[in-house]
RNA sequence: GGAGAGGUGGCAGAGCGGUUGAAUGCACCGGUCUUGAAAACCGGCAUAGGGCGACCUAUCGUGGGUUCGAAUCCCACCCUCUCCGCCA
C-alpha cells in the first residue's frame, strides 16, 4: 500500500520507481483520481454537515412542542443529492485505494537495475565452494541410498513435490530447526513465536499478497489459506495498532511448515527436495523505526548468515535486481548456499526491507514519546534459514565418499551426540 | 453440532431514536500543593480524512436497511463468553 501523501509530495520520483519496476507512469493519473476524490469529499461532507445541521433543529424544535415540518421537508429534499454523492465519493475512494494498494512498492537506490536473476549485484562470497576428491552426490541420491528418504512413497501417498524423511534424517531436519531457533532467540533477541498456519483473506490482503498471489497459495474449504511463509502472519501480528516508539526494533521469529501450490514451476527442481509444496522454514520478522530500519536489514541478514557460518557451509549473498525482488520489498539480499551435487549456489534465505509498505496496509503504527503524531512502522523478514533446503546443504556439503554424512559440530547435542549418519 | 448471553474509548463500564464522539471510574500526561514523594485538587487525554483557517466529516464488531435524524430499531455476517454434545 502506498502513501498518497508521498506521490502528492513526489510525482516524478514515484514515477521514476515504478519505471524501474517496468511500468509506465503512474503518478498524473493517481493525482487526477486523488483530486477529484477529495473535491467530491468535501462537497459531500458540506452537504452532510448541512443536514447534520438541520436534522439537530428538528430535535430541538419537536421538544420544544413546535412544528418541524418545514425544515422535515427540507431536509428530505437533500437527501437523494446526498446518498449520491456519498456514493460517488466511496467509489472513488475505492478506486484510490486500489491503485495504491496493487501498485509495487518503491525501491532503494541502491537496488541494481535487470530484467532477471542474472542481473542480481554478488555482495560477498564467505567460504570456498567445498573440495571433494570423489563425484559429490545430490541430496536424493544420498538419502535414498541411506534409506531415510522416500519420494516414490510420499507420491504415493500425496503426490509429487512432497517427501518421507525417515531416522536420523527426520532427526537432522529437527536439530537444524531446534539449533535455528536456539541461536536467533538465545544470542539475536528474537521473540520465539508458535503462530498460526492459517490466514484469511483479510489479512493478506491488507498486506498486498492477495489478489496477487492467490495462485501459488492452498485454500482450504473453510475459506483459509495455508500460510506460504509465515512472514504473513507474524507481519500482521500488530495490525490496526499504535505501538510506543520505545517498544520498537520489535523482533519476531517463528519456526512453521511453508505450504506453496508452486503452480507457475511445472517441471522445474522436479528431483529432490528443492522444490516442495511443504518445507519448514524459521522465519525472522522486524518492526522498525522508520530511521533505523536500514540497519536492522543489515543486522537481520547477518543474524541468517551467521546460521551458515556456524554450520560452516559456503555461501554468497547477492542483492536482488529490480527484475528478481517481489513487488511489495524495497530491497531484498538473498543468501545461495554451495551445493556441491548441483555445482551451483541456491537460494536458501531472502532478507528483505518492506519499508512502510506493508505497515500501511495493516495499519500497524507506532508514536513518539508525547506526540501526538502516528507514523507507519517498517516491516522487514527474512528467512533464518529455510529449514528443507538448509538440510539439502548439510547433506551435500557434509557427505563422504561411502555415502554417510558427518554431523556439522554445532549440531551434534540436538542428534544425541551422533557425528555421523550412515 | 444444540441452547443462551454479549460485542461501546488503553481498561472497566453507562447510554437503548434527537446538543452523546459518547457519562463515570481506573490508567496515562501536564500543573498546584510538598524539602521530596504520596494524597488531594485543577486541566488534558480515541483514530482517520477534508479545509489556509474558524471548523467540518466518518467511525460505538462488519456490511446493508428503516428514519428528517441511529451507539440506540430491523436484517445478514463475523467474533467472544456460558452450558450441553463431540473430539486432539
Amino acid at each position: 500500500m502506498h502513501d498518497i501523501k508521498f506521490i502528492r509530495e513526489n510525482p516524478e520520483e514515484f514515477d521514476q520507481h515504478m519505471a524501474r519496476r517496468g511500468l509506465v507512469p503512474q503518478s498524473a493519473d493517481i493525482l487526477k483520481l486523488d483530486e477529484e476524490h477529495r473535491a467530491l469529499q468535501t462537497k459531500f461532507q458540506t452537504q452532510q454537515a448541512e443536514r447534520n445541521r438541520l436534522s439537530k433543529e428538528i430535535g430541538k424544535v419537536k421538544a420544544s412542542g413546535g412544528d418541524a415540518d418545514a425544515i422535515m421537508k427540507q431536509v428530505a429534499d437533500l437527501k437523494e443529492e446526498t446518498q449520491r454523492l456519498e456514493h460517488e465519493e466511496k467509489e472513488l475512494g475505492e478506486q484510490l485505494h486500489e491503485k495504491l494498494a496493487t501498485l509495487p512498492n518503491l525501491l532503494h537506490e541502491n537496488v541494481p537495475d535487470g530484467k532477471d536473476e542474472n542481473n542480481n549485484r554478488k555482495e560477498r562470497t564467505v567460504g570456498e565452494p567445498t573440495k571433494f576428491s570423489f563425484k559429490p552426490r545430490e541430496h536424493h541420491d544420498l538419502g535414498e541410498a541411506l534409506g531415510l528418504m522416500d519420494f516414490e512413497r510420499a507420491t504415493k501417498v500425496s503426490g509429487a513435490r512432497f517427501v518421507f524423511l525417515k531416522g536420523a534424517l527426520a532427526r537432522l531436519e529437527r536439530a537444524l530447526a531446534q539449533f535455528m531457533l536456539d541461536l536467533h532467540t538465545e544470542e539475536f533477541g528474537y521473540t520465539e513465536i508458535s503462530p498460526p498456519l492459517m490466514i484469511n483473506t483479510k489479512s493478506l490482503t491488507a498486506l498486498g499478497k492477495l489478489p496477487k498471489f492467490s495462485e501459488d497459495l492452498f485454500k482450504t474449504n473453510h475459506d483459509y489459506w495455508m500460510i506460504a511463509t509465515s512472514e504473513v502472519v507474524l507481519s500482521s501480528y500488530f495490525a490496526d495498532e499504535i505501538l510506543s516508539a520505545k517498544d520498537l526494533p520489535i523482533r519476531m521469529c517463528a519456526f512453521t511448515p511453508c505450504f506453496r501450490s508452486e503452480a507457475g514451476a511445472a517441471g522445474r527442481d522436479t528431483a529432490g527436495m528443492i522444490r516442495h509444496h511443504q518445507f519448514y522454514k524459521v522465519e525472522l520478522v522486524s518492526f522498525s523505526h522508520p530511521d533505523k530500519s536500514w540497519e536492522e536489514h543489515e543486522r537481520m541478514t547477518s543474524c541468517a548468515e551467521e546460521v551458515l557460518k556456524r554450520l560452516k557451509i559456503p555461501y554468497r549473498i547477492v542483492t536482488l535486481c529490480t527484475g528478481d525482488i517481489g513487488f511489495d520489498m524495497m530491497k531484498t539480499y538473498d543468501l545461495e548456499v554451495w551445493l556441491p551435487g548441483q555445482d551451483r549456489y541456491r537460494e536458501i534465505s531472502s532478507c528483505s526491507n518492506a519499508g512502510p509498505y506493508q505497515a500501511m496496509g495493516t495499519k500497524t503504527r507506532f508514536r513518539e514519546e508525547g506526540e501526538k503524531q502516528t507514523e507507519f512502522v517498517h516491516t522487514l523478514n527474512g528467512s533464518g534459514q529455510a529449514v528443507g533446503r538448509c538440510l539439502i546443504a548439510v547433506m551435500e556439503n557434509y557427505q563422504q565418499e561411502d555415502g554417510s554424512i558427518k554431523v556439522p559440530d554445532v549440531l551434534q547435542k540436538y542428534m544425541g551426540g551422533m557425528t555421523v549418519i550412515k
